[in-house]
Order: structure tokens, then C-alpha cells, then sequence
DNA sequence: CTGTTAGCGCGTTCAG
DNA sequence: CTGAACGCGCTAACAG
């Protein structure tokens, strides 16, 4: 009776044995389904542990066997965004699946805040983080510089380093998106944009550009805005191009933020524009007026993800250089709901 | 030279003290910030640490502190639903401001999946878990059962045991949302429920039912419906309601898949039905047709349930009492966006 | 089949 | 101010 039973202290190991009135180690084996355990003794162990409801300790447990935590470090930028919780899903899904649990957190698009996570996430043994990058820095995740712990970025590719990542075919979907307002006769298309210096702004711009290119139209850049993360921001933007002498007479939006935004401007003018945006807008069929969304699976991007972070993990022989992923985009269009009335 | 620098093998305290030419007692000290090292000692450690980018373990030394992982459990049914990562960002940001990690698991409304992952986190000692329950039995979430591991309940009171939990008005909620369809002139109002088995959905049903009584006004079963969690049930319920010979003027939903549902319905038969629904639908001012909505602070309901969590762990003496939060909701209305071409 | 010894990486305790 | 011994809870490796 010596460490036992004060209420929030769990009862350990010996507890049990001692109240089975056998070693440890028989405990131990017990426990881990060793086979040499006489039936016997299984079920007193097996007795004993239900009568304390003792349960292993895992901490312990991982620190004497040298196989880490069995936890997925998992940092975002921004968790309320749907986006990023249906990635976190496709990460524990597959985690799970591995019987692994993840750690979450959150950086807000603070730079020194991913890197404290991500130094805490290493001081707590991970086997393994996925990070959504909040800026071009990744020198703090290269895993050359942390052991050797496995990385996967996100949604966006390293910058110079070598790291395995995930990411959406932004150049593709933009073009796709601006090809179809193209091929629906718009020749002026308004395209409200990301900071260039995100590698997603600057490739979903580059997509909007080629298909201009492709069907031979002049690439205007007085049509071509730069939005700041802000909320009202786009809508601004996007009543400044629909308030010009020579309106365009269609919106690409970078992002769904930029999306809705571009959808109010051309709400409240009353205008015509026909609108795209990258990034899905899930009940957008419900709107008033129709819109087209460049869509991808985002439990993909996290799934894709867990899957070169757990290879990583049990591999014996790693992959000599990073590898990268795309993830598809599909062009998606939501027509308003019609009722009988107008059939 | 040892154990050290293998890849995949970080370095321990007693590789930094070997290089340094220290004892690990010295390393120890210094990392810890204890005052009694000299300066040059000091030096020579850091200086070693930088060297080899030596991390602490933070789960062996949490092993010998008896401070348990730092870490809190969060156990939802669906990450994917908006809903719930929002409560996770909310649990996350207090957690973080306590230099603590949050674990997710995420159960799919799954009650045998749930039982496994808090006794998962139990055994890997995390400091306390939230848990939104996917069913009745709270069982095995008693602190009790669990000697002692503090848990609260989220969206949920607890079911004959002794857990704090953290609630929204669900009841008060309705009753002013039904409330002021009545006060628009609506007499006969469907309503579309979640099964009575749910907490949640006996609460809304109450206050739905309050408000009608509060008026003078029957409640007619005929206008009450339960909805299956699929997602054009409520739909196929709601265009049932509306086509009785003798329709309701509104309806009220109980959660927002069930909105969706009646909305759709509404816009397919073109008919006028008023329409209010429990939860917030985040463009709907984007909507061809107006809606009320009772929100609530849903980031709030995860603050809340880490600040009643995180006053269990630091506490010194215990509430004997359960505690019960109760998180306040709004009605909103949203009006379809109107351009200068109406006004 | 079971028990004993030793040690995972770290920190407390007590000597120097 | 620094180091040596011991132990946190658990499990390999070796006895018996």
C-alpha cells in the first residue's frame, strides 16, 4: 500500500501486482498479450486490473520501448476555417487508422508562433507533423534540421528545402475556371487575387493568365487586383472594377473570402458579371444568382498527407528526395434553386 | 560517443553534457533555468545544445516531474462539421495560453469508438478531456470511473453522473425563435425535430412547444416531425408539410441540415412558408429568400468547456457540485442582399 | 512459464 | 556551485 490509491493518482504497475499477488513483469506480459502466461495467472492479473481499472501507461510505456508517442503533430493556420477542419479529419482518420492520435495547433499565420509549435510538438516526440506553412519561411521545417523527424507541408510547397508535400492543382483550376468564363464570351474577366507572395496567390494568377493567353487575349493588369486578407476588402476591390468606364463583365476570385465579396459588389450594383472563384462555397445553390467554384477534396489533401507522413514514419528505406502531390481541382456550378413557379 | 547521432536519434542530455564536458546534472539545471549554474557553465552547455540541436524530452521528463502531458483530450463526433472545429479552435487558443496541446479524436457519432479513444487518452495520461458525447451513456465518462481524470461535457449535460458540462440554450433558443414567427401572424407552424432521444433535440422541441403554448396556441402533432440525420430527410418532410391540404405558414428547423432541408423544400414549391432554424448557416444573407436563424458563440462553448477543464487540473480544492454553463443564443435574421435595380 | 536485473531520459535528493 | 545516486512506470534481456 504504498503509492495507491490517492484520487487523481492512477494506480501503476506494481499496484497491480502486488494486488495480484504476482511480479510486474507478469503484469506487463499480460497485458502486451504475451503468449508464455499461464491461463491462470492471466486471469488474475486480468481480475486485478479491472478491480483497480488500472490502465498502462502509455508515456512510460513508449519511453522504455524507444518507439515514439504515437502522436501526429498537425499545425494550421487557421482551425475554424472549414477548410482546415476537414483536413484535420482526413489526418485523423488515417492516423487513427494507424492507431495514432493527433495533436493540433494553431498558429493564426504567425510565423513564430508555427515555430514554437513546431518546437513543442519535436520536445513532445511526435512521430511525425504536417504543417500548413504561414509564410515562406521553412527552414524550421526541414526535417534535415530536427533529426529527421518527418514533415509534409500542406497546400503549399517548401522554399528550397527538401520536405515532402501535398498540394492543389491551383494553376490548373484557375485556368480551367477562366477558360469556361472565357468560353462563355467573356472577353474582359476581373481577376481579385491573393498577396503574390504566397505561392498560391502567385499560381492561381499564373493559371488565370495562361488561359487568357490561350485563347488569345490581352492579359489587362488594370483588371488585375491584389486582396488583402481582410473581410470587406474584395468587395471594395470588386466594386472599383465593376465602377469603371469599361466594366469586365465576369469576376475570377482567388479564394472563397474573395468570392463572397466579389458576390456582394455584384449584388449591390445590380450588375450582370458572371462570377468564379477558387474554393468551394457549399451551399452556394441556395444563392440568388448562379456562380461557379474551382472545388478539390480537402480530406484528401490531409489524407494524401498522413499517408507520406506515415510512410515516413515506418519506413526502412526513405525516399531519397521529396515528393510532392497534387490534388485535382473540378469545376463546379451552382445553378440557383428553381421552384414550379418559374417551370 | 555512445548512443548519439544515429539518424532518426535525437541527442539526449547526456550526449549535450558529453560535449560540453559537463554532468547531465549540469545540462539539467541549465535547461531549467535554475539559478545556480555559473555563467560560463551556462554558456558552455547552451552553446553545446545549439550544437546539437538537442531538444528536451518533454515526455520523459514529465515521466520523472509526475506533471502529467501537458496535453487535453477533445473527443467530438464530427470535425468536418464547422461547428465543431470552431469549438476546437476555441478549446485550443485556452489550452495554448496554458502552454498546453490539445489531442483530437473524432468519434462519427460512433459510442464504441468514443469509449476507446478516452480510455486511449487516459492511458496516455492526458491532464483532462472534453467530450461532446455521441450518445446517453456517460458512463464512461464519469471522472470517477477514471480515478479521477477531469472531463467535461460539451453541448450536452450529463446523464445521471457528476461531470461539468458546458450547454447552449437550446430550449430558450427556440422558444424565442418560434416566438417571433408567432409574432409575424404565423398560427400553424411545422416543425422539424431531431429524434427525442437527443438531449438537443427534447430541448428545442420544448422551447418550440413553450413559445406556441406562451401565444394561446395549440400544438398540433400533426406539424411536429423528427428527422433522421441524412440529408434530404428533412427535405422529403418538409415538402410532405407543405403539401397537406392544410400547409403551415413557417416552419421551424431544429438544427441547420434540417434548415437546408425546409429552405429547399420552400424554394421548390414556391411556396411562402416563413422559414427559422437552430444554428447559424454563414452566407445566408447570400440567400434568394430571407431566413432567422439562433445563433450562438460556438468558439465560446470550447473556451468555456477548457476554462471549467483547466480549474479542475490547477485545483487545489475540487467543486464538489458538478458544474452546468450555459451558453447564451441570438436570433439573427438575414435578408437577401438588395441591389440599387429594387431599391 | 515466472521472476530478477537493468535502464529508457530525465529530475529530485543529498553529498561534495 | 557541481556531481553521484536513486527512482518515475514500464519493459528488454537474462535467469530460474
Amino acid at each position: 500500500m504504498s503509492s495507491s490509491m490517492a484520487p487523481g493518482n492512477s494506480p501503476t504497475m506494481r499496484d497491480v501486482a502486488a494486488h495480484a499477488a504476482v511480479s510486474p513483469m507478469t503484469v506487463s506480459r499480460t497485458l502486451r498479450g504475451d503468449p508464455r502466461v499461464s491461463p491462470e495467472m492471466r486471469e488474475r492479473v486480468l481480475a486485478s486490473v479491472e478491480a483497480l481499472r488500472y490502465r498502462r501507461n502509455d508515456l512510460a510505456r513508449g519511453l522504455r520501448t524507444g518507439r515514439s508517442s504515437g502522436l501526429l503533430g498537425l499545425v494550421v493556420t487557421n482551425l475554424s476555417n472549414p477548410f482546415y477542419s476537414e483536413l484535420a479529419l482526413g489526418v485523423e482518420s488515417l492516423a487513427s487508422a494507424g492507431g495514432m492520435r493527433v495533436v493540433i495547433g494553431n498558429t493564426g499565420g504567425d510565423l513564430d508562433r508555427e515555430r514554437q509549435l513546431v518546437d513543442d510538438m519535436a520536445s513532445r516526440r511526435v512521430d511525425g507533423i504536417i504543417v500548413v506553412p504561414a509564410g515562406n519561411d521553412h527552414s524550421h521545417l526541414d526535417p534535415a534540421a530536427l533529426h529527421g523527424l518527418p514533415v509534409v507541408l500542406a497546400t503549399r510547397p517548401p522554399s528550397g528545402q527538401d520536405i515532402d508535400c501535398v498540394v492543389v492543382d491551383d494553376f490548373g483550376g484557375s485556368r480551367r475556371a477562366t477558360a469556361a468564363l472565357v468560353a462563355q464570351g467573356h472577353h474582359r474577366i476581373g481577376f481579385l487575387g491573393l498577396g503574390r507572395s504566397l505561392w498560391t496567390g502567385a499560381e492561381r494568377l499564373r493559371g488565370h493568365c495562361a488561359a487568357l493567353e490561350e485563347a488569345g487575349l490581352a492579359v489587362e493588369d488594370a483588371l488585375l487586383r491584389s486582396v488583402a486578407p481582410d473581410a470587406g476588402a474584395a468587395e471594395t476591390l470588386a466594386l472599383e472594377l465593376l465602377g469603371r468606364d469599361d466594366p469586365p463583365t465576369a469576376l475570377f476570385a482567388a479564394n472563397n473570402r474573395n468570392t463572397v465579396g466579389a458576390y456582394r459588389a455584384i449584388a449591390e450594383t445590380g450588375s450582370f458579371a458572371a462570377l468564379a472563384g477558387f474554393d468551394d462555397l457549399p451551399l452556394a445553390d441556395l444563392f440568388a444568382a448562379p456562380i461557379s467554384v474551382v472545388t478539390y477534396d480537402t480530406g484528401e489533401v490531409g489524407r494524401r498527407a498522413a499517408e507520406l507522413l506515415l510512410e515516413r514514419i515506418a519506413g526502412e528505406q526513405q525516399p531519397a528526395h521529396p515528393r510532392i502531390v497534387t490534388i485535382g481541382t473540378t469545376l463546379k456550378r451552382y445553378q440557383p434553386l428553381r421552384g414550379p413557379a418559374s417551370g
